[in-house]
DNA sequence: ACCAAGCGGTTATACGTATAAACGGAGGCG
DNA sequence: CGCCTCCGTTTATACGTATAACCGCTTGGT
């Protein structure tokens, strides 16, 4: 490449940076340019980060359970956030490993950041990272950790966002669904303890998601008067068996979902559900960050930003 | 490193990849780990992919509509089985580039190989990935390409299995939904053109996701006996609307969804739905791709993997 | 007339890895 | 005793990039 612009490496790779304290000539500067287009020359990232000492890369190794429509536009406008402060957005498999093993697999990127479930990480592990060069290693969590800054997905606040709207329709005895499935259960608990800090009392509910589980619930002589379902699926499958069993919803039991789908509305009742916002956390989430490996800013266990922003939508089966 | 093994460099390179034609006594082997645990040694990929020449990575730029579950949990799959075969499947953001400066982009990490949907490429884009380095771009589209092998999600064969259905219980009259939505308006064409493959005379129903427009196709006079409505999303929809406008489903008119989503069954009538396995397919591809980076093979455009087995279950809608 | 400063470049080096080639020592064979 | 072979290890080099240091030439100032 230097060779077909007739000019030594080093000048090409000024004029290519256009790196401000080197003097270079216009037409030096064409003739190095012209070589570029010509070769279709293109820059080697592993290269440039052997040399520098930074890849760029945000790394986010995704847990399945993770994986959601709404966790996946977070991440569609994370990246495009991300992009426009210089860094990479990578999604990167290796979904089964966890801990020591995990970490020096991410380590061998040099990834800027690490953004990853906090249950995958141990004192270890962030110790081995940011001593490998990551400056920044944030968790997605359901409450702030002692290991590192995390994003919250405030699971508790949702199930509280639910109850509080079914106290306000006048529902006393209220109830929340917690799902048996593997990756959400969690989850399911975090909202029941949300229902339950605003009405202590509240029944859990374990269901799985069958027709036949969802009968038997719906068949019992003592159902609470309001149900969180931990989602909008799970609402509908309850509903369904609800009414099947001549349960009239909502008069009887009034049922929240949770994700506000688009067919939420399809269902008669039409769906009750907490909606979620995360169209503004990713800009202020990269800004954060860039700050972060700037050195600009110090973020230490404890720090917390709210990914999600639970808000009621309010239609007929609750 | 080396120096706190006491060996040279070469030595703890040796030990540490195990290379077959090195000899290194048992004992020094020995130093070389302990010492690598001690100081949590860390291979930098960056300078490994310098050195020899090939990442392992294997790059899927995602556009937007292909997001959806079903494609995620293939490439969920597809990540654990490269995995297996050595490669590393990375979701690299850059979802609004195209051709050539797309191409520019992701030849920067010099991937082995690239999985992309079909539109984003032209020629010039799948020279540049060859020409520099990248020994496989396989395309994601729904009928083979000219330019490059692609993995198809055979949409038309998605339609056609419906239409077979509906066909085979006695609906003459067909008519297929296509979403008016960006991002899936093009698969909705596709499916619309597999079911005019077994029923020529099939009709067109453009339709948006909103009561109000399902409502007007519902109150039509003269609606088809057999509808494909898409994906089951439209089809739970179409069916609210149609029971709305007190037309019997399946009696006057039969509804056939695709998908097969877990709260297809809690229609009423239950939903019959085309359903996918992309179970087989990630184990197959990573295997066909080590195969054409090895050398062994030889893939060029116009080979097709079918990655969707679209196969019919019937419940009450149809 | 001579030195300092500015300009437009080149040379040299380092990053961490993989591997070919060289090397010293021990042992076996003629 | 000299030579070849095998073993265990070190030395040397290359990959493509970024950047500090250097160098020759012109120009302006005194």
């Amino acid at each position: 490449m230097a060779r077909a612009a007739g000019v030594s490496q080093a000048t090409v790779s000024y004029v290519l940076n256009d790196n401000p304290n080197a003097r270079v000539s216009e037409q030096t500067r064409e003739r190095v340019r012209e070589a570029a287009a010509r070769l279709g020359y293109v820059p080697d990232a592993s290269a440039r980060t052997l040399r520098t000492g930074r890849s760029g890369l945000v790394l986010v190794p995704l847990a399945p359970a993770r994986t959601g429509r709404l966790f996946q536009d977070f991440l569609d406008r994370f990246g495009d956030e991300l992009g426009r402060h210089g860094f990479t957005l990578v999604q990167y498999g290796e979904r089964h490993l966890k801990g020591v093993p995990a970490a020096k697999s991410w380590a061998a990127l040099r990834p800027a950041a690490v953004l990853v479930d906090v249950t995958r990480l141990t004192k270890a592990a962030v110790d081995l990272l940011t001593s490998s060069g990551t400056r920044v290693v944030i968790g997605l969590a359901d409450k702030p950790s002692p290991l590192v800054p995390v994003v919250v997905l405030d699971h508790e606040a949702v199930g509280a966002c639910a109850a509080r709207h079914l106290l306000g329709g006048g529902r006393s005895r209220l109830g929340a669904v917690v799902p048996r499935e593997e990756g959400i259960d969690l989850m399911g608990e975090a909202r029941l303890r949300g229902v339950r800090q605003v009405a202590p009392g509240a029944e859990r509910i374990d269901l799985a998601f069958s027709e036949e589980e969802a009968a038997r619930v719906a068949a019992r002589a003592d159902l609470p008067e309001g149900i969180f379902a931990y989602n909008d699926e799970y609402a509908m499958l309850l509903i369904s068996a609800l009414q099947d069993a001549g349960v009239r919803v909502p008069d009887d039991v009034a049922v929240v979902g949770a994700d506000d789908l688009p067919i939420a509305t399809l269902m008669r009742p039409r769906l009750t559900s907490v909606h979620f916002d995360p169209t503004a956390t990713p800009g202020e989430l990269a800004a954060l960050l860039e700050e972060i490996v700037r050195g600009e800013r110090e973020a230490g266990p404890g720090a917390v930003v709210d990914l999600y922003r639970p808000r009621i939508v309010v239609r007929d089966s609750a």
